[in-house]
DNA sequence: CTGAAAGCGCTTACAG
DNA sequence: CTGAAAGCGCTTACAG
């Protein structure tokens, strides 16, 4: 049982360096004036005392939080916690930090509103493709810009950064005929999103175009384990396809398993397989799948850009943006 | 190009509904005192100008900011995301929102601070194993209480909430023992961890206890394809080990993937293999790894619950509890 | 139960 | 370049 000693403030640092409050305030404000002299006074002060200035005093007066909420999947997708580190490093280096959003928001309860928009987020980075669609209308209503990172979330409106879907969807197509591929089969996941439909619709047009055989469409889930009966079915079919663009890497392995382990299945001799991610397992020897890799980082950085610029110069032009995927040929498809 | 329009504060409410500025904001504090009466008016007037209490202004009276910083791995294991939505849902629960804490802290930027100290967390949470020592100290510093997360950094005296790793190590021990194994190994991290040693030291003592026999201990990395060339190491050696305990489920897989593509050993015939932490790719058709599942809803419960309750009565008692782990059988291990 | 007023720790015109 | 003072939007004794 300690007493919190009281934090220190910019009145004591004034004292002790002995300038005024404001001084003080000053010389922590990049490209104040101050003298260099006064400056290192405050500095040496500020040291001794250990002082950090308060941002909430801060933000009172500015209007600006230098917090970026953040909503994240409730998927354990692998991938994920990478882009909370790319986002959260990149958010760092422009002098912001980032705040988490809960995925479900009580609504109800009204007169203690765990709401984070009591924190005065400066903006919101989404990353989640089953938010539902109340965020972005408060954000809407509170004028915060909202950018979604890496996926477009059905009927919203906002800024995103995502990956060339339609481009991967196209090469994937591509790839399998030039191995002579007639029959071919897109795997999706449950949840319609915008990149999902990007994926499938440059995967199946080109396709058809291609080879004249319109490709077969499944839908499963983006989980290995709640996916593993479709796939069973999948290959219980009279004609059974001799290549599977997955979804995920995740939906592409749960294949890879179900093909070799429970059918016999040679890859990528009897069945090709391409996925989407390029997660750490898709290197695995026991994987080695051609995946697409999105490029992350520059992802994160695109989207942080984006979003501090509209905060920034308050500036709330819708902006989309679409980065190359890089395909990564691996062993489970026949090279050509 | 618009201005965001100036945000609704308490006296633009109190103005509508008639009351002051004073009322508004006792109304908003759950347990003040207001009559029924006045809180609907309040309430109503609240919600046609959908105004937020900005939680700035508040933290600076109340001294209090209801955030905790949060201070997560660099690696992307698959676990950790559950572990960041479970955290954060706790805390929600109670009324603290999470903020994160950047992997790395640039000490040299003098006056920019890129510090989350400026952000007043209420408490600290870590869930990493690399985090230096400075967070610590810092935390000590301005009198923040911090608990670790399932983990233990070596040499930092805080508190925490972990599984009970001895345990762990003991049961595996035990059940090698029991199919009549002779030559058991550790398959360890490079980081040493308070976790990590504890595994070890169970697993190691019970197993020559049980059998006479030492265990060999080898360090690889936490990281699949960083460990590959060490395990392979392992398997060339005169004795191969007819038993493994990994400290990872990642590692297991590793072993498991060299083991039987690179040797044509058949698991759990020729060799043993039991993980840690019972990662989604253990029920994998094709790796059904024995293994040991953490309880991380109650590790994140129990953790921000302490967190809770250090801030809210100001207690600063080291608290270090150990939760039981659940040995969890599949197909890498034989049945005894 | 309610209002007027002081204060939390900053920033920012405004003078000098 | 620097200081005195007002103000950001709340909470909280203090009266009534």
């Amino acid at each position: 049982m300690t007493l919190p000693k009281s934090m220190i403030t910019s009145k004591d640092v004034a004292k002790l360096a002995g300038v005024s409050q404001s001084t003080v305030s000053r010389v922590f404000i990049p490209g104040s004036s101050a003298s260099e002299k006064t400056k290192q006074k405050v500095f040496e002060a500020a040291k001794t005392l250990n002082y950090r200035p308060n941002a909430f005093a801060r933000s009172l007066t500015t209007n600006e939080s230098k917090l970026i909420g953040l909503v994240f999947p409730d998927a354990d997708y692998p991938i994920h916690m990478k882009t909370l580190q790319l986002i959260s490093n990149e958010l760092q280096k422009k002098g912001f930090s980032a705040v988490l959003i809960p995925w479900q928001i009580d609504e109800d309860k009204q007169h203690s509103i765990p709401n984070i928009f009591q924190y005065r987020v400066d903006g919101v980075i989404a990353a989640s493709a089953t938010l539902n669609k109340s965020l972005y209308e408060e954000c809407e209503e509170f004028n915060i810009p909202i950018i979604q990172y890496a996926r477009v979330v059905e009927g919203t409106k906002s800024s995103y950064v995502i990956s060339d879907n339609y481009t991967a969807g196209q090469i994937a197509a591509q790839h399998f005929h030039k191995s002579n591929v007639k029959s071919a089969l897109y795997l999706t996941g449950e949840v319609p999103t915008f990149t999902n439909d990007e994926r499938k619709f440059g995967f199946c047009t080109t396709f058809e175009e291609l080879t004249g055989n319109k490709a077969q469409v499944v839908e499963a889930t983006y989980d290995y384990s709640d996916s593993i009966d479709t796939i069973r079915q999948l290959f219980s079919q009279p004609h059974r396809p001799e290549a599977i663009f997955c979804a995920t890497d995740n939906l592409a392995m749960a294949v890879m398993d179900v093909a070799r382990l429970e059918c016999g299945l040679r890859i990528p001799k009897d069945l090709q397989v391409i996925g989407f991610d390029n997660i750490p397992q898709t290197e695995w020897l026991n994987y080695q799948l051609t995946t697409f890799k999105q490029d992350f980082q520059r992802l994160a950085r695109e989207s942080v850009k984006i979003i501090v610029d509209q905060i920034e110069n308050k500036n709330t032009n819708l902006v989309r943006l679409m980065i190359p995927v890089a395909f990564v040929e691996r062993k489970t498809t026949i090279q050509s």
